[in-house]
Formats: structure tokens, sequence, C-alpha cells
DNA sequence: TAGCTTCTTGACCATGGAGTCAAGTACTGC
DNA sequence: GCAGTACTTGACTCCATGGTCAAGAAGCTA
């Protein structure tokens, strides 16, 4: 069953509207705000999406998806499992700097939904090989955790989301003290 | 001009409860939640102390001042620029950790008051000066700004705030990272 | 204890956001 | 172009919070 043409149009309107309001304010914009965007009434978004849950899930992977995979692929052409380790926490830092609707996924900031969360999973996995390699390199210190990391993320998060008057270069260069303090002693 | 004794009374019991409600959930508890746990209306509250912002006054030192006081004693007892500079960050950020409240202070999360806007303008002189000690002893790198440091205690204090979960261990570990990675190269 | 003054109360207003639904509007197939 | 159904609207409810104030309660003084 299709719908019907303005209906169509309506949530078109209302993916991009949610793409734009949440790329700027992330996953926590009001529902009115995303309505106005889209020049529909929020009762729509509601009918069409089912809430806030349904319309991330709708637009989570053009929000964030891709990006966190070009981080990934970027990394995937280094060499050597320091300069990896550290290019993926950058590049994941930096993105929840410029990102906050990123920032939410990666923190769970929000109604769970099921893409989101294997999309978190995933980036986890991937960041876990990471720091076993570099472990294994003897390029960072051994008492670092798996949960140490994930926490690392999850801090820089609140951090990204909570300051955001800081400048990027200022912040991208305190990334490096953090980074210096996960090198071996 | 003398209160009445009911009057005197509450405002005891309304500061008692503010300690005690302010020291769990940080300065921006409810009203009514103070009220509900001094017993009195929150109408009461309003009328004694003129809202959030006389109340936290009112309360402020004996919440925090003395807790800064004590860390700033513990670091002068000590020796070499490098133990007092970390011993100082260390005492503040386990501070933030253990009274959300004092966080708030020291985040300024809230209206803006005299007294508290002192208390950090004072622990702020003092951090600078244990900084400059220990740049100037090579102990601490050099392209670590005051601007950084301030920032490293802001952000700790979002990061105290937002994840409650962790372990009081697990979050003191950490900070060996943190403070590892201010060191020289 | 009466009467005056101080104090407290709790119902009330405002704000801002989530979520719902009866009624009205607009598309589509015949 | 009409009927019938799909769709949209925006006013509504609900909740949590900050903040106010007229009316009633309580303490004090003579």
């Amino acid at each position: 069953m299709t719908l019907r043409a303005d209906a169509r149009r309506n949530v078109e309107g209302i993916r991009r509207a949610a793409l734009d309001v949440f790329r700027t304010g992330g996953l926590t914009t009001p529902m009115d705000e995303v309505a106005r965007a889209a020049g529909v009434s929020k009762g729509t978004i509601y009918h069409r999406f089912g809430g806030r849950r349904g319309l991330i899930d709708a637009v989570v992977d053009e929000l964030v998806a891709e990006r966190i995979r070009a981080i990934v692929d970027e990394v995937e052409a280094l060499d050597g499992p320091l300069p990896r380790f550290e290019a993926y926490l950058r590049g994941i830092w930096l993105l929840q700097f410029d990102e906050p609707a990123a920032n939410d996924v990666l923190m769970r900031a929000l109604p769970d939904s099921k893409p989101l969360s294997i999309l978190c999973d995933q980036a986890c996995e991937f960041a876990l090989g990471l720091l076993r390699d570099a472990q294994a390199a003897g390029a960072i210190r051994p008492d670092l955790t798996p949960e140490d990391l994930t926490h690392l993320i999850l801090e820089r998060g609140t951090i990204a989301r909570a300051c955001p008057h800081q400048s990027r270069s200022d912040y991208d260069r305190r990334l490096g003290f953090t980074l210096r303090g996960l090198r071996p002693l």
C-alpha cells in the first residue's frame, strides 16, 4: 500500500528538515522545531514517524553512519598500531565536536533505537581491535581497559555537548593532551 | 530587628535541608524538594531567602568553601612543583566527583552569586600559581595554557555530573591518565 | 487573653516540552 | 466532478519546573 502524494511529499520534507535540525541542534531538538522547519504540524510527524524515536531511526544512517564509516576507512589506510589507534580516537572525538547529532548517537543519548545501537556496537567493536593491537605493540599503556576506552569517548561527548564555546582548534589541541596520557610511561 | 521564633526555626531548618539536598543532588535540585525536606512550603523559602540564588549564598560556604580550603592547605604542605600541581588538580577533580554541589559551584553552574564567584576566582588564582611553578621547573608541558587548566576543571565537572555511574576508583584511576598527558614530552 | 504583627501556606500563574485526537482538508479513482 | 478515504491540523491534555500572593495561622506584647 502506497502513500498518497501529499503524504509522500511530507515524509520527505520531514526527513530533510530533521536531518538539518538534528545536525545543528542534536537529537533532542524539540519536535515543534522540526515541524516548523518542515512546514508541517507536529501531529504529522507523530503520525508519520511515531515520535522522536522513529524519526531518529529514519535519519540516523544518513546523519552519522556514513561519517563513522569514513573514519574507519581512513584508519584502515594507515600503518602502525599507534597511528591507527590515535587517528581513530581523534576522528571520533572531532566528529563528536562537529556534529552534535553524531555525538548523541555515540552517547546513546536518546530513545534507543535498533539501528542506532547497532551502529554504536560496531564502532566499539572496531575500537577495541585497535586498542588490542596498540597495546600488543607496546604503544599504549597496558592498564587502559576497554571500558576506559568507551568511557573516553563518552566523556568527550559530554564535553563537546556542554562546552560549545571552545574553538575547534583549541578542542583539537587538547585532544593531543589526552592522547598523550594514554601512551606507556 | 529580630526574627520571630518560628521564622528562626524555619530558616535554620531550610538551611540544613538545603545543605543536605544540595549535597546529594547539586545546586539545581527543584525548590519543592528542598521545601519538602525542610518540612515547609516553597513559599517560605522564597520569602526567607529570595529564591535559589539567595539560598545558595546562604549555604555555599559550609558546602564547599571549606573543602576547597582543605585542598589548598594540603597542597601547601607538599614539596615540589609537580606534586603540588598534581595534588591540587586531583583534589579538585575528586571534590567534583564527591560533591555535585561543589561541582556546580566550580562550574558556576548556577545563578551567579557574589560569594560563589569570589570562591571560584580564588581557586583559579591559586591553580595558576601552581601551573606557573610547575612549568618553570619543566615538570609540566609548556604549551599548557591557563585557559587549558580552567578547561580541564570545567570538563571534569561536566563528566562528573553526566557519568555518575562510574565507580570512584575508576574515576580516580582515569585521572591518572589525564595528569600523565600534561607532563612534558 | 485580645489584638496586632509577622509568618506561612498552598493554590495559582507562567513556561516549555511531549504526545493525542476530533474535525476539517485534500487527494484519487471512478 | 463527486464520493469516499487518507491525511493534516492545531488546539488540547499532561507533566515538571520556577515563581507569586491573598488569606489564614501563629507568635508576641501588654
